[in-house]
DNA sequence: CTATGGCCCTGGTTGC
DNA sequence: TGCAACCAGGGCCATA
């Protein structure tokens, strides 16, 4: 699932491709897939404009428009569970499960999406859209003492509180589970439990392993993630926890545990990450 | 504020 | 072999 690494691999590879191609035809499959928006709007919004950026926002892709030299929006891409963004040469036939193509003054867009949970939406400005994101946690905002403090203010347990997009912003199953592991923490601990010390190193793990993880592409293991350019990530081979329940602990060599969270395979080890007292 | 559960989706896996 | 039930899960929403 495209969690922070895998939306910057996805941005990164076809920025080079997209930034100075005009629109010339936009081709929507799966109207749900504008969440909501109308589809005749939303192309009547991108045809003829002109792609100026492409980055990053927390899990969102972002795809900037102008016309004239004059901005007019952004598009926002959500990946969800199995969305890729893809930019074939021109003339090929639509790849399975495209849900929203762009036809390029050179090459195609392409959104595909097997499950439909992903998202592709146009905003005159996304700001609002993306207002209530926590920081990034590769940003200069996210710093060990904000990090500290914000634990201390909340009082959930770690996993859904690091899943949560209003509080940091880029995390999901895999890295968080791989980050609580590294440093050490139990999911189910208490946010305001955290020693200010190991709060430090949980700090440090996220950074890192995103950082890691974002060298490597990504990670991909369940045939759904790959590069825009098909090729897989590659630091699920540097996975410690996810998707290893009952294999040993590559630290202490106990079997791994899988328990549920919110909803959530939840990966860990029961001697590294010993059980919170209550 | 926090926790829980349903919903959206489909392909792959499991169970009989 | 065939087929139905089940599962994964990010974000969002309703409810307690």
């Amino acid at each position: 699932m495209p969690e922070l690494p895998e939306v910057e691999t996805t941005a990164r590879l076809i920025r080079p491709d997209l930034v100075g191609r005009k629109v010339r035809e936009v081709n929507v499959e799966w109207t749900r897939t504008l969440g909501g928006q109308d589809p005749f709007a939303f192309t009547e919004a991108l045809v003829g404009a002109t792609i100026v950026t492409v980055d990053r926002r927390a899990k969102w892709v972002r795809i900037a428009l102008e016309r004239r030299g004059k901005s007019v929006g952004t598009v926002l891409v959500h990946l969800r569970m199995t969305g890729r963004l893809v930019v074939n040469p021109s003339r090929e036939e639509a790849p399975d499960y495209a849900r929203v193509s762009w036809r390029l003054d050179r090459g195609t867009l392409h959104f595909l999406d097997v499950r439909k949970f992903g998202r592709m939406e146009f905003f005159r400005d996304p700001t609002e859209r993306l207002a209530g994101l926590g920081p990034e946690p590769l940003g200069e905002d996210f710093t060990a003492s904000w990090f500290r403090s914000a634990l201390r203010g909340r009082s959930r347990a770690l996993k859904p509180l690091l899943l949560d997009q209003t509080f940091l912003a880029g995390l999901g199953n895999i890295y968080v589970d791989e980050s609580l592991f590294r440093a050490g923490l139990h999911p189910l601990r208490r946010s305001d439990r955290v020693p200010p010390r190991r709060a430090d190193v949980l700090h440090a793990a996220i950074r890192d392993i995103l950082a890691e993880a974002i060298e490597r592409e990504g990670s991909s293991f369940d045939g759904f993630y790959r590069t825009p350019e098909g090729q897989p990530g590659g630091y699920q081979h540097l996975f410690q926890v996810y998707g290893r329940e009952g294999l040993p602990c590559r630290v202490c060599e106990r079997p791994l545990k899988r328990i549920v969270v919110g909803q959530r395979g939840t990966h860990f080890c029961t001697r590294c990450q010993p059980t919170p007292r209550s």
